[in-house]
DNA sequence: GAAAAAGTGGGAAAATGTGTCATTTTATGT
DNA sequence: ACATAAAATGACACATTTTCCCACTTTTTC
């Protein structure tokens, strides 16, 4: 399974419309169909799902019994703004107004790989965002491995860190 | 299994292009692929992973619930400037601009090698970075050893004292 | 139905990335 | 110390990508 990776810097146009880096594009073609789904991030960001990573993680959500009300509240808002989109000859998307409102994006963005969909956002906001982080982040780090109930990454095996090794 | 070691010193062309040394080179070689990916360090430094060894990073990662914030916050820390690089035909690569900028890196670099990775430091940061060490040095030492359940190393073996043996 | 707004397509200019090579510097062996 | 080879650096030309702009079509609104 291909990887997207990468963080790129665009400029919206007049019309909402971002052209995808040459570099991303590559990398998208790795999975499939030139169409994506684009939604709602959790905060202020967009996330922009290839168009088969977006069926399966919506066919997770489907399965949600909606006659339970908290499960029918999560569907809608996992929803919520989701938008299909295909590039134009040009390899632009349209990027729906609401979810340029909901992101604050304004010119500029940052598209930044996570791995099978890319997040986009406000090149403000992710910066903000990501020169918050890293007072925090250890603990972040020991939550999260901690909260899943694998021990922290075990040493990958042929490339097994030293003692006292730390991510990244 | 290979290990990257080195300090080297190497310039940056006016279009952000890093010639890896010769020796640095051999050693990555050891790790398959002529393919790397680049990211932020904790502090402003860059670490080039060899690709192999930064799937088996993201591997751990990719498995966490997105839909925890905390551990989408801890992907995005974890991702933010990743970036796929490969050399070009003279053993460069392109460093994008953004880490760049984070790095502060002007003109001069250091490459240290650190086991299964690189770092990337500006010279001056790096020289500062060092040079603040010392004092502090011993305690860190110390602080690392005895937060590990493993001792420190035992001595090497052919110099390894039989009980009651006194050294010279 | 007319005017305005929004969406689409194309293309030129600027910016950026890439390949190649000549020159300088460093390393190596005699 | 010198000659030779290897590596690092700098410079340039070329290719690609990005951005910006304009004109046209479709949709919406009054």
């Amino acid at each position: 399974m291909p990887q997207l990776l990468g963080e790129y810097d665009c400029k919206i146009d007049a019309k909402g419309r971002l052209r995808l880096p040459a570099a991303l594009l590559k990398q998208l073609h790795a999975f499939g169909s030139p169409d994506y789904v684009i939604n709602r991030g959790m905060t202020p960001y967009l996330t922009l799902f290839p168009k088969s990573v977006w069926e399966h993680e919506s066919a997770k959500v489907k399965a949600l019994n909606g006659y339970i009300e908290r499960n029918q509240a999560f569907k809608r808002y996992f929803y919520r703004g989701a938008t299909p989109l295909e590039p134009d000859s040009a390899d632009r998307i349209l990027l729906p107004k609401s979810l340029i409102e909901y992101a604050g994006i304004k010119k500029t963005v940052i598209i930044q790989g996570m791995d099978d969909r890319v997040e986009i956002w406000d090149k403000e906001a992710y910066l903000n965002d990501i020169n918050q982080e890293p007072a925090d982040f250890r603990k972040l780090a020991e939550d999260t491995w901690t909260s899943v109930s694998t021990p922290p990454p075990a040493p990958p095996n042929p490339y097994n860190p030293p003692p006292g090794h730390v991510l990244p």
